[in-house]
DNA sequence: GTAGGGTTAG
């Protein structure tokens, strides 16, 4: 008896570790001792509750279940309450067991309910959620935000925007409309659906906008290719007006987008800004910034931050090899992989993708294949589609495309278009012209070709020099009113991001751009710069071709990056698709007549061009 | 004496 005050005392329970099986063993042995000598084993309901949390089998959960029925405790809500968020929601979670023990509760309230909601939305079917948010209207329980919020997860996880807009209206009637976390949560499931529209107004009604959700907003932005109006609102939080301060999110997020749009010095002023708001220890901001310097071309900033680092992870070290494959360092990218090894950190399958892709864009064919074959047999990763279209790169830029076509058909996962895409970009190198079409008529099939594909179709024809198929595919595109997507490059200037497209004319400064650019053109062309004309699709006259191909959005951003820049700085554009090779050859030749270092960051990768060679080696 | 919500790394 003295043992049973003992374990009724509170401060035994207060004290108790949640994870220590030893109380539960105690609790057990009462409770079955009891049990046989038919004595009531009197507990208090905070020792349920308190033992309940320290559950971590459910064979413990159902001896508590049958000793809370047999003192009669079911009849205290509270304890009613704990079980089921016990049963719904901890890690023993048993939705079946959920369901059976919710239909006990003579009157379910409101938390328990959103037990349930919430339940549904963890697991895989989370719409069954809705049941319960439907029932307790029906019973006349009011919703609490709570209830909405939970809904609302479910809505994300099956991207179901009419679910979404629906919780949506009944969050405004139910009054809910000046509930910040609320709102911010609605926000964030408009910007997951790419609905940034939505997302924009719920932010301009909310009364109060906190750090959070500016946070959102700026990654509904990032997220949806409206990555400069992210990084105005960067600018735009801080304002006295708006009063809010970034945080450590704010900075990740914002650095995402800088990386996306190249932007090396905003990338920097976020940078000092981390470092002055002392959010500089936190790995996945370390990590992000490795990858915004990479993006922008500045690998040896990406080091830096790298070396700086006392903690790194699989998430650091794959940075760091990315960083180095899209700047064609293959070597230091391998050499990474090896030095992550001696230090054991086990890498992932990202990690594959960024050591495939250095090998592929430094042409570095038996080490690819190598690393492919270590991947599944020493680290037992199963390719995913990004690996094969890494080895498709690989294989296709060597020159090996029959084996690149037989490594798709052999793949165990559906080949999509992207690796059709990279495949149809060798035959286009290669001037293979058989199989282009091949490749394009699967492109077909799976109704993904987009103008792209047709272009790359039509580079393939004139790289042989077959102008009537190339009119064929020009006739085609026509009449099935496909649009090219226009080349456009960017270059950042104080800050500020100067966008040009091909005949652009709608710079402010673009007479100056153009008179610049025909003096470039003059002064290359005596250092024996010839415009390569085969880049060019039209079947026009070579002057024609000529004259076309000086508009090239880069060559404009190039022109103006001389024009508005002190001489020897680093001229740094980012262009949509890949360079041409006259642009190529272009500034190849500027950087070594104006003695400046080019930067160019292309769809796949970046040319560093100094003294008249590209770190691609011209393969690319 | 119960007690759950929003953003975030390669």
């Amino acid at each position: 008896m003295a043992l049973i005050t003992f374990i009724n005392h509170k401060s035994f329970f207060t004290n108790l570790n949640y994870h220590n099986n030893k109380n539960l063993s105690f609790f057990f042995f009462f409770s079955s001792k009891s049990q046989q000598q038919e004595k009531p084993f009197c507990t208090s309901v905070e020792t349920i509750v308190t033992l309940l949390k320290s559950c971590s089998k459910k064979t413990h959960l159902l001896q508590i279940h049958s000793h809370i029925i047999r003192t009669l405790l079911i009849r205290q809500q509270i304890i009613l309450t704990s079980f089921l968020s016990c049963v719904a929601l901890s890690p023993l979670r048993d939705l079946k067991y959920s369901n059976r023990f919710f239909a006990q509760i003579r009157k379910p309230d409101c938390f328990n309910f959103n037990t349930m909601i919430r339940a549904y939305s963890q697991s895989d079917f989370p719409l069954e959620g809705w049941k319960f948010y439907n029932e307790m209207r029906e019973r006349g329980i009011r919703p609490n935000p709570l209830s909405s919020s939970f809904v609302l997860k479910s809505c994300t996880q099956v991207s179901s925007l009419i679910g979404g807009r629906q919780i949506h209206a009944r969050i405004l009637q139910d009054g809910h409309q000046s509930d910040c976390l609320l709102l911010t949560a609605l926000m964030g499931f408009y910007a997951f659906c790419e609905n940034g529209t939505d997302a924009r107004l719920v932010f301009d009604e909310m009364p109060q906008r906190d750090t959070v959700a500016w946070n959102v907003l700026i990654s509904c932005y990032a997220r949806n290719k409206r990555i400069r109006d992210a990084l105005i609102l960067f600018d735009v939080m801080q304002n006295p007006e708006y009063g809010s301060k970034p945080d450590d999110v704010t900075c990740l997020v914002a650095l995402q987008a800088c990386a996306h749009l190249g932007t090396l010095e905003f990338g920097e002023r976020i940078h000092r800004f981390i470092d002055e708001h002392g959010y500089g220890d936190a790995t996945n901001l370390r990590n992000t910034l490795i990858a915004m310097y990479s993006r922008c071309g500045c690998v040896d900033k990406a080091f830096r931050v790298f070396q700086g680092m006392s903690e790194r992870n699989v998430v650091t070290w794959s940075a760091l090899i990315h960083g180095f494959a899209m700047n064609g360092h293959g070597r230091d990218a391998i050499e990474a992989f090896r030095e992550m090894q001696r230090m054991n950190v086990p890498p992932d399958e990202q990690t594959f993708t960024g050591v495939l892709s250095a090998c592929s864009h430094s042409g570095l064919v038996d080490e690819g294949m190598m690393f492919f074959e270590r991947m599944r047999t020493e680290f037992g990763i199963s390719p995913s589609i990004h690996h094969y279209g890494c080895m498709v790169d690989l294989m296709g830029r060597a020159g090996y495309l029959d084996q690149a076509y037989e490594l798709i058909i052999s793949m165990t996962v559906k080949p999509d278009s992207a690796i059709w895409r990279t495949l149809l970009g060798a035959c286009r190198v290669h001037g293979h012209v058989a199989l282009g079409e091949h490749v394009v008529s699967h492109l077909i099939e799976l109704k993904a070709q987009e103008a792209g594909d047709y272009v790359l179709l039509l580079n393939t024809y004139a790289s042989v020099g077959d102008w009537d198929k190339v009119a064929d595919v020009r006739r085609l595109m026509k009449e099935k009113g496909i649009q090219t997507t226009p080349g456009c490059s960017t270059i950042e200037l104080h800050g500020q991001v100067h966008e040009f497209v091909v005949d652009d004319d709608s710079h402010p400064r673009m007479k100056e751009i153009y008179a610049m650019l025909d003096e470039i053109e003059k002064q290359l062309k005596i250092a024996g710069y010839v415009a390569e004309v085969s880049s060019e699709l039209h079947k026009l006259s070579a002057q024609e071709k000529g004259f076309v191909l000086s508009y090239h959005s880069e060559k404009l951003a190039i022109a103006f990056g001389v024009l508005a820049t002190p001489p020897g700085k680093t001229i740094r554009v980012a262009k949509n698709l890949r360079i041409c090779t006259d642009c190529h050859n272009f500034a190849k030749a500027l950087s070594s007549v104006y003695n400046r270092e080019v930067v160019i960051r292309d769809r796949s990768r970046f040319h560093h061009f100094r003294q008249g060679n590209c770190s691609c080696n011209d393969y690319w």
